[in-house]
DNA sequence: TTTTAATCAGACAATTTTATCTGATTATAT
DNA sequence: ATATAATCAGATAAAATTGTCTGATTAAAA
């Protein structure tokens, strides 16, 4: 069972969090990004292709290349990410998986799981990069430490 | 990406609400199950088998054979069936994939998605199906006009 | 200019999830 | 008794997701 998100859409948010809580204009490698979030290296690199092509973060080839946000902090925010990745069709659809999500033919959950399904996109479409960055800090300082 | 329960699940919960649904003492054949739900028969078959080994849901073999609900409509909640299926994890898991869930160290939106696994929570475990009949049985009928 | 260290693209492999098939067993109805 | 219609269990297949490999390209540094 995933938890609403893909892996691929999980490690997309976690890279990109990083990537806004480290200095701007600075890159950063996919392996440094892989040691930093034990993420497979080679998976994170693909996501971060992905996300490039999508205009969310640049990438410069050669040594010392790396990937940086594209924007500023301010301007960015975790939904975007859940857009390029896994797009925002959750918002739209049932947690009891019936076809046809719409309040013409409520399921049984209906009216809980539609403010929900709100809440939750507040809760990615509020608050920027920037506001995240010191909780981001502190969580990536624990994964270090096992 | 699911929403947030797997395919097994979603469809566990949609039967096992249809079967609640029901006449009490009549079994449905995972026959007439599929072709209400528009389930594969030979999935939502050994989906049920698990259920009747979680003991939730009763089976009788042989001809007119079929699934019953084990207990009464107003003895189970749909959380019940989740914890059978995909487990209770995701109630204690982190939304943005971070290992080591936990207030000491809380990921970005921490306070947020904390909030939203207790209201998803409430959502399965305060009514019972008895309670969901109206809607299940208005849900299912629209399933069958396509 | 050569070595080095990085992204990039695409193919490939492994795993998990979803779905199907087959044959055995069981019980009802003819 | 026999045919029928259902569950059951286990194997298998297909699809989606997750993860890895390889070789080409690029650009910085020696
Ligand atoms: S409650 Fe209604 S709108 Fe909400 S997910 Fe279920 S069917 Fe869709
Ligand atoms: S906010 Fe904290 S407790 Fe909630 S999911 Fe994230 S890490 Fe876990």
């Amino acid at each position: 069972m995933t938890v609403i998100f893909s892996k691929k859409c999980e490690y997309g948010m976690q890279a990109v969090l990083y990537l806004a809580a480290n200095n701007k204009d600075t890159t950063k490698s996919s392996d440094q990004i892989s040691r930093a979030l034990k993420i497979p290296k080679e998976f994170i690199s693909k996501i971060l292709q992905s996300l490039r092509n999508s205009g969310l973060i640049f990438s410069t080839k050669g040594k010392s290349g790396g990937f940086g946000l594209a924007k500023d902090p301010s301007q960015i925010k975790l939904i975007d990410i859940v857009q390029a990745i896994d797009g925002l069709e959750m918002f739209n659809s049932c947690v009891l998986g019936f076809p046809e999500c719409s309040p013409d033919t409520p399921c049984p959950v209906h009216d809980s799981w539609g403010a929900l399904r709100t809440k939750a996109f507040e809760m990615l479409s509020t608050e920027t990069l920037d506001q995240l960055k010191d909780k981001t800090l502190t969580k990536i300082k624990t994964l270090q430490q096992e």
